[in-house]
DNA sequence: TATGGTATCGATACCGGTATGGATACCAAA
DNA sequence: TTTGGTATCCATACCGGTATCGATACCATA
């Protein structure tokens, strides 16, 4: 007992005895055993993470902000990916619970009432990131996808662009291009404007798919004279279109994406887009919910929003 | 005791008592604790990851490779990101094995001797990935970067380039990028071939840094013909620069990159690169892990080599 | 000297499962 | 009827820590 206490440097030891017993933990190579710790005391060394997908560079993104911001902490990071489906997601956080894990990190606000009940009974902090469009089961952090689109909608009508399409992931899976995409029109409406072509993406958003699209939209109606795209990699196969024909970017089309990949800093073509603090979600989140570890700290905001950035060509 | 049996499957429980059990499970909501299961039987259900990177597309994808084939194994995967800092790694690989986890996946075969150790000392399953130019403490997947290297050189010298330049990612960091360098150097070698200008990259490798180091690179030696890049992330910021500079790849210049990104298939240029199995490195590395734990089994090769793919423009 | 307070330490009882070996009941064979 | 085997179930002892509370020693104060 005495060298557990001196081991994790809780009170009353001491000086004396907690250098033995350092010292012998050195000499036999003692590591403790974090499981029994978690199984036994309240507090568990683990920390669940849901995300809808990995394989997309914006929640790998969050990843790296969450092991960054972890770092030091003692936790462990443990990870789930839904593949944006509700069913597996519920799932993944009723088995993530049965860890016990000190804190759930869980992508998106719009979880279905069962998956929230679950999350709401659990009694530790749940931090929802990404979105900050809705109701936080507990807290949440991350920006607002509807005044994003928006805004976006805003930039091009000042641009001089009247004659819209739309280009995006499948709505029923990402209610957060959903989002946009009802923000940016929201603001079209308000300015009597209207989309004239609308294509959905079933599948994965890929610049090849995008590409393809725009091609389509283009030959449709050739007097679209913008383009908004429910992220960068779409956008970038636009781009991509109108560099094989020879179109003027930014004259003779706009082309807007969205999360500000680093990759379309540097294209040859002027693409609009929002830049998303995706690192930054990361690591706050693990800041909110290890603050909400802490029993008697101030609560903290239940909702932060951070900031986009909307980066237009010259 | 009889009710751990039932639920788990493991004999000796009448089917009438099965049923009871289940039902009266299903009745409290009785959800298992899998933090005391790990701790009091043998086995953990914990699966630890080690990467150097996961805002790299790269390595995000062999989690994603990964989070598929645990899927329904009951395994969760614990993550942990390096950052390519041997130190850094070492402390995760032990922080990790503190957990008793069911088995280790870690990218690269090069660790260094104290890290190894630690890894061998584990008595569980250690599957390293990415890498298949070594040896392995136990098991291994992935692909021979020496090769891919040899391959790529190949390739440009028989489209007719003789006059080549390197840009990669700082070598102290990446041994993988370092092994791919060796190998078309060698390649080049052979054909009595030489590098004519060399630029590290240090930090990450984007597609900014490769346009401008592109760009120095073309200036330094207009003569130049083929650059080969550490990855395609650069070399897509190679094409940027002769796209926005009016440089005909293929004719004036060959570009190569290596992972056959999505990205670069569908770029108005044509760029050479080495398509690599990650997320399948993932799944099978899982996979690999599972067999390792099974004691009967009969040991599986201790390295699995997977296919690259060269991609050359027409 | 008696009393009370503080600093330090250790015995005990869990946390929630699983491995183990014995207990019980039942049935067939001798 | 006795014996032995099998199927089922349960009591017990851990796994490796931590919370809790009591024990002890030491010191200052009345």
């Amino acid at each position: 007992m005495t060298a557990s206490r001196a081991l994790r440097g809780t009170g009353d030891v001491s000086p004396e005895t907690l250098k033995k017993v350092r010292l012998a933990a050195q000499q036999i190579g003692y590591v403790g055993n974090p499981l029994a710790a978690s199984l036994s005391g309240k507090r568990s060394g683990l920390i669940g993470v849901v995300v809808p997908s990995v394989s997309n560079i914006v929640f790998a993104e969050v990843l790296a902000g969450i092991a960054d911001g972890l770092d030091g902490s003692g936790l462990q990071p443990v990870f789930g990916v839904t593949d944006y489906d509700e069913t597996r997601e519920a799932e993944l956080i009723q088995s993530m619970l049965a860890w016990h894990p000190a804190a759930l990190i869980v992508a998106g606000l719009d979880q279905p009432d069962a998956t929230r009940n679950l999350l709401q009974r659990a009694d530790i902090p749940i931090v929802q990131i990404m979105d900050t469009d809705g109701d936080p089961v507990d807290v949440c952090i991350g920006f607002s996808h509807r005044d994003a689109g928006r805004e976006m909608a805003g930039a091009l009508l000042a641009r001089g662009a009247r004659r819209m399409a739309y280009i995006g992931s499948s709505h029923a899976l990402d209610t957060r291009a959903r989002k946009r995409f009802a923000g940016f029109e929201t603001r079209l409406n308000e300015a009597a404007q209207t989309f004239f072509d609308i294509q959905f993406v079933d599948g994965p958003s890929t610049a090849t798919v995008g590409r393809g699209l725009t091609e389509q939209v283009l030959s449709d109606d050739p007097a679209i004279d913008a383009i908004y795209y429910s992220n960068d990699d779409l956008a970038i196969g636009g781009a991509y279109h109108c560099i094989a024909h020879g179109l003027s970017v930014g004259q003779d089309i706009h082309l807007a994406g969205f999360n500000g990949l680093e990759i379309t800093k540097t294209l040859p073509v002027g693409l609009a887009t929002t830049l998303t603090p995706r690192r930054q979600i990361g690591s706050k989140s693990v800041e909110m919910a290890l603050a909400g570890l802490q029993k008697n700290a101030p609560l903290g905001p239940k909702r932060v929003t951070l900031q986009t950035q909307l980066l237009l060509p010259d």
